[in-house]
Formats: structure tokens, sequence, C-alpha cells
DNA sequence: TAAAAATACTCCATAGGTATTTTAT
DNA sequence: ATAAAATACCTATGGAGTATTTTTA
């Protein structure tokens, strides 16, 4: 059984007739005689009535006819879908993406390719920018909003979609929370809620420390940055955070500018070799919507 | 495209690896070589990266594959399914039945033939026996159960199931009412309830009433026999009726039997020319439970 | 260098064409 | 008598085999 002989099963079963069938598939009639007897043998089965006014369909036909309409449907979704999943249009599509893009980033971009690529399945899971590049490479990621400075990885291509700056994070009991813009040293001597060890975010705000003349006491280390504004809130310490989570700073937490802004970006990374075509869509609607701000 | 080509792609997806699904497919490994090619080729997108320790599905093969593994699953759907319609095992039916079936016959015969054939779908008409024939001869009906006699027709095969008896269906006001039996010449001067001319049991009780020496006169025809019920219970007149109805006579309606028992019965019709698997099952099935009674 | 895939070439099965016969109404 | 399907026969495409080469980790 072939898909060519389900074809002129089906055709024929339209026209009841052969030689109109045959018009149809623009072949002759005789080929189309041996063919569907070949399949009704194949089968076992008789599929149609040969009479003098043309075909019938038999039960047997009438039974098999959708089963053979389903066969062409899929066949003609594999041209179609295997076309999809090469231009990214189709297929499982997994990001990784650092905590602190939920705030601005994610609830931007997500539902805008969703709205674009409607057929591609989105799996969304938060890690660190050094959890996610082996994954990139690995294959277990496609695509990763990361932090940059991104130490320089030559599998891993980077494209920055966001500029922001970091800004002190101050509970309203502080005496500095009311200054309309403070120095970095002039946190010197405050305890420091931060991020965990491998945090980019929190290496970009110890070296900002560092220049601006001191180390930072960090008394409490915790995964997410909202847990670090609640911290925050609870008066526990202050901390260096991207300005971007102004729009969703909890009561009880003032931010103030720095004098000299620590600037950190936001890239979409995505393995330089074996990039999945869905990935690259998501590079591009994620630069595209970068440029319209 | 054909489904040979799915195949492959398929097993070599599950393998990933192009001998070892060579060895699954029973061929050698160069054939599966072009002929994957050649499926890319057609479909105009790779489906598989290769390289040396086999090969990997690419997002186009990802998204393709679940439209060939259900073109695989059609083409088997295509000889199971007319394997089980030349079986009558799947497809529909329709079968027409005279009114009066309906209070004994069609609901223990209905469940039983859901129960043993669930794949075919029945579709149930009520008609007279009269309408049926012409229908089964055209095909617009499968199977019919029918009051015999019916007038011999070369083309209807019959198989009795059903072996009835008149009765006297008579309102409780009726003198007779209370009778253990009467003799059917009792009714001579009654008005009489009946179906329409065309209805088999009308002609068997005419007979009846002629044989006992009276012609009835009948003051109503209606089309269902349980109208004919109603209007005994109303007073209008009495009737001749199948036994079998006994089940579902309303009160104020007495069935009386009668010294010589008129015998009525009920056979499954079935076109003699091309009657459909799915009927002959159908008329098999009847015969089977009408010997179990 | 070793395993896997790709290429080269041969053979044969079979799809499709034309001409013609058979069948059924 | 006529329209439709079946048969006969021919050609050529292409699928599968064996032997061998190329590729890549």
């Amino acid at each position: 059984m072939d898909l060519r002989q389900l074809l002129f099963f089906s055709t024929i079963a339209e026209t009841s007739n052969l030689r109109r069938a045959a018009e149809r598939l623009h072949i002759s009639q005789p080929p189309l005689t041996v063919a569907i007897r070949k399949l009704e043998e194949e089968l076992g089965v008789q599929l149609f009535e040969r009479g003098a006014k043309g075909v019938r369909l038999t039960p047997a036909g009438k039974a098999a006819l959708p089963a053979a309409r389903s066969a062409l449907v899929s066949a003609d979704k594999v041209r179609l879908w295997s076309r999809e999943g090469d231009r990214g249009e189709r297929g499982a599509l997994r990001i990784g993406f650092v905590g602190s893009s939920i705030f601005d980033l994610l609830p931007r971009l997500i539902p805008s390719f969703r709205a674009r690529y409607p057929l591609v399945e989105l799996s969304l899971e938060e890690a660190t920018t050094h959890e996610m590049v082996p994954r990139l490479l690995a294959g277990t990621l496609d695509a990763a909003l990361v932090r940059a400075p991104l130490l320089e990885h030559a599998a891993v291509d980077l494209a920055i979609i966001d500029h922001d700056e970091l800004i002190a994070a101050l509970p309203v009991s502080n005496p500095l929370a009311d200054a309309e813009r403070i120095d970095l040293s002039a946190l010197a001597g405050e305890t420091f809620v931060s991020l965990g060890r491998t945090s980019i975010l929190r290496m970009t705000a110890l070296k900002a420390c560092h220049d601006a003349g001191f180390t930072p006491h960090i008394a409490q280390e915790v995964p997410q940055l909202s847990t670090v504004l609640c911290l925050v809130q609870s008066g526990l310490g202050v901390a260096l955070v991207p300005s971007r989570v102004r729009t969703n700073i909890p009561a009880g937490v003032k931010l103030v500018h720095l004098d000299v802004a620590p600037s950190i970006e936001t890239a979409v990374a995505l393995s330089n070799l074996a990039a999945a075509p869905a990935a690259i869509n998501f590079r591009s609607l994620a630069i595209e919507l970068s440029a319209d701000d």
C-alpha cells in the first residue's frame, strides 16, 4: 500500500467512475484499474462494486475511505509542518531567563512571541547566566535571556536587547532614602543583601563598590531578586538592583539613583552552532522589540 | 512522498542511526540514505543532521515526525477498517421497522446488536412493511423488521424471528372486557379502531373478521399502534392488536384472547442482491435471539 | 583511525502508456 | 448498442542490492 493507491482510492470514491478519476489524476484509465485492484488484493477485500455505469463503494470501501483520506491529510501535514519547523514557526522552544528579566523584559517579550508564532510551544525556566551557557551548548536550552557582560564564550552568540543601570534599593527607614541621588561610596558602611555568588548582577555590583573604594559587607544571600527587595523592605540591609525593578518594588523600599550609575545589560544568548530556527526567530523578535523603545 | 519513505523517516528518528534503522527495516543502509535524502529534497527541508556518531532530527524533522507517524497509523487503519467493513463490524446500518415491533422486538434486538457490533452506527426509522420493500431494493435501507406474510417478493429475503397472535383490545367499559376469552364474531357489532390501509396488521385483522363471518366497521384510522390503544382507552372502539403489546397497554384497556387466534409474524427482510455484511450480521443476531426464547 | 554515511553501479519490479477486448445495462 | 472496466503488452523510472569511498569525531 502506498499513498498513491490511497489517493486513487479516494478519487475513485469521489467520482464513482474510473475514467473520470483517471482524468482527474492525470493518468490513463488502465493503470487505475490495475492499481486499485492491487490495493484490493493486498487488503484482501473488495473496495468497489464494478458495474456498467461506473463503480460503487462496497461496505468495506465505505469503512476504509475515512482512514485513506486521513492518511492523505497527514501526508500533506508532513509537507506543511516540515517547512514550518524549518522556518521556526512550529515546534518546541525552551527558553531560559535570569530572574531579573521577569520584571520587565519577559512580560513584554513572551506575549509578542506567542502572538507572532502561535504554533511554537514555549517552555520557560529561570536560571542564572552561568547555568544557562552550558545548557545552550548541550542543547537543553534553545535560547536564554542572560546578563551581559557574559564572560566571552566562543560558542555563544549574544545580542544585547536591554540597557539598564544599577540603582540603590534602601529601606525607607534609611537616612539616605530621601536623597535625590547619592554617591555609591555613601553606602560603604551599610550591610548589603545580594544574590548568590554565581550571579552576574552581584559581580557587577561588587565591582562598582570596589571602584567606589570599598568592599561591601554582604549579610544575606538569596536566590531571587524579589526576595532581595523583601529583605531590604524588612530593613535587613541595602542592595544594588537594576532600575527596571521600579515597576515592582514593595512599599517600604526606596530606589535612589547613583551619581555614577553602573550599567547592566540583558542579552539573548544562542548557541553559535546548532541554533534552532525558532530560537533565531525569538532573538530577531527580541531585537526588534528593543529597537521600538 | 510515499508511505515507505515516511516509515523510513520514522524508523530513523527512533534509532538515530541509519545502519540500525536499515536492519530494523530489513533493507541495507545505502537505499535508506538515498530514500531519506530524496524525501528531504522533495520537502525542500533537511530532516536529519548527519554526524559521525549517527543522525539527529533537525527542528524541521521534529515538526514533521508526528504527521509522518499519523500517516502510518492511518494507513494501518485502512487495512483494519476495510476488513472490519467487509465483515460487517464497522460502518453505518440503516434499519427500518414496523411500528408494532417497538413494543417488544426492537428493545431486545437493538441493545444486543450495539453490544456485539459497537463500531456499527445504527440509524432506525419507522415505516410500514410496504414502504420498506422498495427502499431495501433501492439501497436506502439495509435491513427491515417487517410483518410477514409479506406479499412474496423475489428480491427480498425473509427470516421470521417472531410468532405472535392477534388479541382483542377492549375498553374496560365494554361488557366483553371481563370475559376469559371470546369468539371474534362477538365483536361483529362493535366499531373498530385500526391502522392505515397499507398496514399488514390491518389486513390480517380484516381477514380474520371475514373468516369469522363479518366485515368490521372501522370508525378511526391512525398511523401508530400506540394511538390505536389510546383511542380504545377513550372508548372510541375496539381493536385487534398483536399480543406483544401487553407490556405497554394503557390503564383502561383490557386485552381478551380470541378463541381462534389469528397469527401474525415479524421477519427480518434483506435485499436479496447487495445485502450489506452488517445487515447479514443483524439478521443472524436476530435469528439467534429468537431461538433463545 | 574507526564508525557512520555517501556514492557508484547493476538488476529487476512495477507504474504508466497505447491498443484492444470483455462486460453489463 | 454503448459506455465502462479489464486485459495485454511495452517502456522506463526508480528502489534495492553489493562494493567502495568519503566524512567526522
